[in-house]
Formats: structure tokens, C-alpha cells, sequence
DNA sequence: CCCTGATTCGC
DNA sequence: GCGAATCAGG
């Protein structure tokens, strides 16, 4: 028999639709199944009718022929509240202060099984820098994050602290 | 510039 | 039906 190539057979279909619905990225999905382009992995989800997983407000989807196309639906489902007025401002953790800092050293006692690199980290990934930067070992905190905010329960706290606390904790920035 | 999905259109 | 090229947004 010749196999032309591989084509969207029965399993690569099903194969596309779980990890489509799973919440995959196109590009991410055809890495996965090999031998199709991302577009190709596009192209197959809009012709099986699996794309738009968000057409609530929509309606206005249907560009004329010829027709400049619509600038999207967009549809904004957060909002959960941002943190409290009493907290100072989210500052970015440095990665300074992340080695400076002594609370946060004890990366061994952190559950390091979701460490990920910068390729592997997600939108619902905590963003935490561990490790120098500049080593291979460098890698992202990765546990689901706080919905809303980068970083996971753990690291939100170091990151957003009240203004008594950092008082207490200045000498950890004493690195300026 | 990297990524994302959306759409078009020649094949 | 397929997917590269292109478009549009983040």
C-alpha cells in the first residue's frame, strides 16, 4: 500500500481534537503530532468546526467577501478582583532580591515538580524566576497561579507583601 | 520579535 | 479537503 503520507486519519483527528479542547496551542499541537504545520493544525480545527471556543458576543463573524475583516470578538471573562488597596504595589520579583531574599532560598523545600523552562512556562503558570538566569538550570516556578496573578499562592505572598511586613523585611532590599 | 488564532485561496 | 500565505491581535 501506499501510504501517500500522513493525513488526518481517524486517531490523528481525535489526537487533534483532545489536545485542541485541552486548551493546546496550535503550534504546540502540531509539534506534538508531527508532520503538520501549525496552519495545518488551524485549518483542520476551523473545517471540523472546533475553533471559536468563546462565540458568546459574537455574531458579526462573517466577513464579506473582499471585506476588511472584524477587528474579533473579544470577549473579557476576569476580574477577580486585583489585591487589596493596603498592599504596596506588585513589584516585579528582582531577581536580585529573589537570591537576596532568605526566605525564599529554601527552593529544595519547595515542591520543585513543576519547575519549568521559559518554553514549557503557560499564561496559568507562576512566572518566579529560581535559579541564575544564566545557567541551563535556570527554570520558572510553574504551579498554577493565582487566576488574575503571575505567580502561584506561594510566591504571590513574597511578591505582594503589606506595608508593615516589607518595613520589617527592608534589610532584604538592602542590596541597593 | 515572539507568539496566538483567523481567514483566504490556489492546489 | 488541505495548508501556506497572509492577516490581525497580544
Amino acid at each position: 500500500m501506499t501510504d501517500a503520507g500522513p493525513s488526518w486519519t481517524k486517531e490523528r483527528v481525535e489526537l487533534l481534537k483532545r489536545l485542541w479542547s485541552d486548551g493546546r496551542s496550535a503550534s504546540q499541537i502540531a509539534a506534538e503530532i508531527g508532520g503538520v504545520s501549525r496552519n495545518a493544525v488551524i485549518g483542520k480545527v476551523h473545517r471540523l468546526g472546533l475553533a471559536g471556543r468563546a462565540p458568546k458576543i459574537n455574531g458579526a463573524a462573517a466577513p464579506a467577501p473582499g471585506a476588511v475583516r472584524r477587528p474579533a470578538p473579544v470577549i473579557e471573562v476576569e476580574r477577580p478582583s486585583s489585591p487589596a488597596p493596603s498592599l504596596l504595589a506588585p513589584p516585579p520579583p528582582s531577581l536580585a532580591l529573589v537570591r537576596a531574599d532568605p526566605r525564599v532560598e529554601p527552593e529544595v523545600a519547595l515542591p520543585v515538580s513543576e519547575r519549568v523552562t521559559i518554553m514549557e512556562l503557560r499564561e496559568f503558570m507562576c512566572r518566579w524566576p529560581m535559579g541564575d538566569p544564566a545557567s541551563p538550570d535556570f527554570r520558572f516556578c510553574g504551579a498554577r497561579s493565582i487566576t488574575g496573578l503571575p505567580y502561584c499562592t506561594h510566591h504571590a505572598r513574597i511578591a505582594y507583601q503589606p506595608a508593615a511586613e516589607r518595613k520589617r523585611d527592608r534589610r532584604v532590599a538592602a542590596f541597593r
